[in-house]
DNA sequence: CGTCGCTTTGATAGCCTTCAAGAAATGTGG
DNA sequence: CCACATTTCTTGAAGGCTATCAAAGCGACG
């Protein structure tokens, strides 16, 4: 994938209160803006990497969706993950070198690339704790992810990803009365462990309910403490 | 908890070759050694850590194993993961300074705190990149978790349990013939998001079929191919 | 020997998966 | 702009698997 070789403009960058730029000042983001590259703008299925691409960086999303998804021996797709912006994907190539997953953008989208080899200056130059911070929003991301796949009944799990993904939107500033589900139901079924049919009935019974309305790629939270409180399995 | 500030001495470390300290010459190894401390030996049920506990630090599993667990605002209990030596835990304190999980003892175990102010210095002496590939190693078994909690099917999941842990184990030199598994059934079941009943059915459905033998705390892996093949959802 | 905690085994019911078909949305060419 | 083809989503019915409730082994420990 190409990638703009030119200045990342940190400064302009409308995400960067909540990346590894955070708590920088404008010397700084001049200075961080020199480390990174900028994608060029992805359009829908366009691939930022590729499962097995030799590769010796990361990247933080700047701009719109991405998804991460692995395949396994048997050819069997998995989607691990969505990914917004400020949220840090690809860093497990650092375990060998080699992507294990493929990121593909939902949407038109744009991610910052981050090199491995770039870390020690990032701490120097104070992005550092920053840094710590969006590798431990990741890990904190996955286990709660992990706690609710754990639920075995399909509502809870649902309403699990609903309240978990409103809490990411929220400390981007969004506003979460509506959530932007650009990924395919059968993504979205997947990414749960659950099957579309299954996911599909879930969502319909909540709607005949008027606990949500479905529009095309949003969905827009009438009851939100409804979820919440299917979702109670959260901490 | 405890922490001894006396010299850490990573050079006579049995678990130095997989964690930060890989590949470091001796004289990086006794630097290395006063930016670290290693706990007082832990004895099982004893907490390395408390959820809600300020703190400025993770740890390294030195010796033994450790459980995380969650308590939801209900009280339910999530045991989250199971961690081995080289193993990094307690990371996502990073995000607001306090740990969002209790790190517990299995067996009589000991741990080196590393404090993220540290983490730069340890750039500098050349433990950065084994650092981040803790770090990575971490998020590439939190992903394999979650594909596995995916499965619906109790068989696949328990068996790609073991499968997963004797990658893991492999990785630290252990014969893996047997898994050491210190932890309750009802623990067991928890992490895997199954009920007591429906492991004890699957573990006593393999024992029959002398697929595996259950000693006290070791299962011992007879057809380890068989396990394999059932969890070939795995990559 | 008896208690207590942990594990195993048993029977029922509920939920999700599977298989199947129909409805709606999307895209394409005329 | 419409007709048709394709994909995506929804709805339906039957079966399998796990959860739940219940009780009985088993082992550690006093």
């Amino acid at each position: 994938m190409d990638l703009v070789s030119s200045d990342s403009q940190c400064t302009l960058c409308p995400t960067r209160s909540v990346c590894t730029a955070r708590d920088l000042d404008e010397a700084q983001l001049t200075l961080l803006s020199s480390k990174i590259d900028t994608s060029a703008v992805l359009q829908k299925n366009d691939h930022l990497y590729r499962h097995g691409d030799r590769t010796d960086s990361c990247y933080v999303v700047r701009s719109g969706v991405f998804k991460n998804v692995v395949v396994t021996a048997l050819g069997e797709e998995y989607v691990t993950g969505f990914h917004y912006p400020g949220e840090l994907i690809g860093f497990s190539a650092k375990v060998d070198g080699e992507h294990p997953d493929s990121a593909v953008a939902l949407t038109a989208s744009t991610a910052c690339r981050i090199a491995f080899c770039e870390f020690d200056g990032l701490f120097s130059l104070g992005a550092g704790s920053a840094l710590l911070k969006l590798l431990a929003e990741r890990e904190a991301n996955d286990r709660n992810l992990e706690i609710n796949l754990r639920q075995s009944r399909a509502e809870a799990r649902i309403a699990g990803f609903f309240v978990l993904l409103m809490r990411r939107l929220k400390r981007l500033g969004y506003d979460t009365t509506s959530l932007p589900l650009p990924m395919s139901r059968t993504d979205l079924a997947n990414h749960l462990g659950l099957t579309l049919e299954c996911l599909s009935r879930e969502l319909g019974k909540w709607k005949k309910a008027g606990v949500i309305a479905t529009e095309k790629s949003v969905i827009r939270l009438i009851m939100p403490e409804e979820l919440s409180t299917l979702a109670c399995h959260l901490s």
